[in-house]
DNA sequence: TATTTGCTTCATGGAATCGTCATAATTCCC
DNA sequence: GGGAATTATGACGATTCCATGAAGCAAATA
């Protein structure tokens, strides 16, 4: 697998253990000693999962994962927050900010690899940042989508709504869901709109014969699928 | 799994994180800032849990917990309460109101989520939001319904109403009964419409032979038999 | 600034679905 | 068997829901 994993960490011990060991276990580490260098890096091509440190000089754990989990490019970016025993009060505070596991110290490392493989399976992500579905490639790091190897053209927002609902296929989303997580919520535009994003969509894929990918469920919204 | 849940919560901060780390589960959210708003979305089709605070403004949550008991159409519905530490003690009340678990805050969303699925299981529902009988396959996920594989088209209304018999195989429903739990109490339409629906759910299945599945109760209602 | 690109809303028409009724068929009970 | 009660079924407006094109903005780009 080659899956990538960022790790902030400040204790340069740990940072060092847990490379050897997620290293060891397949992964690509990346490091960053804090959260600036973390969002530096952050910038670039996105990791598959992020590993933070709750406790970090400067802007701290929690925060950083808020922000992460605000900004749109590294909104669905599965996290996992590293904790101290004393902390474990502070569980809910984690979940809150956004993370989607936490785990306390100390950890055996098999331990965090099997939480971290569990959660990138659960979020569905993609060994190396592309979504397949037939002939459809969705490529998250170049934000680019072809089929059969050919470019096709794509809106932002098609882009975000054809990734959800490649890394969900079989699942009818209603359009409040939809909203939910392609727009975000906090933000409010009419229900309608989904539709007219969803057949812009439609349009991208027809002239290569996939529009019947995006089908719609009468009544309750949207649904990607292969038959 | 496609189960939904109501959670019943009156400060926005805990609804929010509930609702974002139950549908990151896989349920389907709505919500509820006190037991009148709960009480009003309750009279529409059933979530397959809910979940409610302990404490509310207005009506609290035992009040709304056993007012939900005693109401027929509420009467199975699981429901978990959130109490917190300092209302330990008033566990055996939460009990008493007839709750079927409780969790005391602060919690771990993965406790929470481990506690539903235990009394989802418990109480009959699907683990994986796929309903089977036979060759029937009801996916309450993709909304969708097919037998021996092969997708067949079945309209919204059927489609909870066949919801509702899968989950309950071999119980005989009168037809206000289901026009209570498929089309929601307080929409008001003739009985013998149920009728009808039945004889359309029964005229998608007939050419795949499982028609017999619906039967009637004379004097009584329907029943659907899983044989 | 001019132009392009993309997002949201609205209006419209058409298709799917719904609820009701009338009538036929079935079942039950005397 | 006959009559009453109950259910099955087909038909038909009425309604809801969705697809679609176009218009008005806003932000990015040149």
């Amino acid at each position: 697998m080659s899956n990538s994993v960022l790790v902030i960490e400040d204790e340069q011990e740990v940072r060092e253990m847990l490379s050897f060991s997620l290293t060891r276990s397949g992964f690509t580490v990346c490091e960053a000693a804090n959260a600036e260098e973390a969002l530096q890096r952050l910038d670039g091509p996105l990791p598959s999962l992020v590993i933070i440190d709750w406790m970090l000089p400067g802007m701290n754990g929690v925060d950083l994962a808020r922000r992460l989990r605000r900004d749109e490019h590294t909104a669905n970016l599965p996290m996992i927050m590293l904790t101290a025993r004393g902390e474990q009060a502070d569980k809910l505070k984690s979940f809150d900010s956004g993370v989607d596991d936490y785990i306390t110290k100390p950890f055996s490392p098999k331990e965090l690899v099997a939480r971290m493989r569990a959660l990138l399976r659960r979020s569905g992500a993609p060994e190396d940042g592309v979504l397949k579905s037939g002939a459809l490639r969705l490529d998250l790091n170049a934000h680019k989508l072809s089929v059969e190897g050919k470019a096709v053209k794509i809106g932002p927002t098609e882009f975000r709504l054809l990734e959800l609902f490649m890394r969900n296929p079989n699942r009818a989303f209603g359009r409040s869901q939809l909203l939910d997580r392609v727009w975000g919520r906090s933000i409010y535009v009419e229900e309608r709109t989904v539709d007219v994003h969803v057949l812009r969509l439609r349009k991208t894929l027809k002239p290569h014969g996939l529009h019947k990918l995006v089908q719609t469920v009468r009544g309750v919204g949207y649904r990607f699928s292969s038959d």
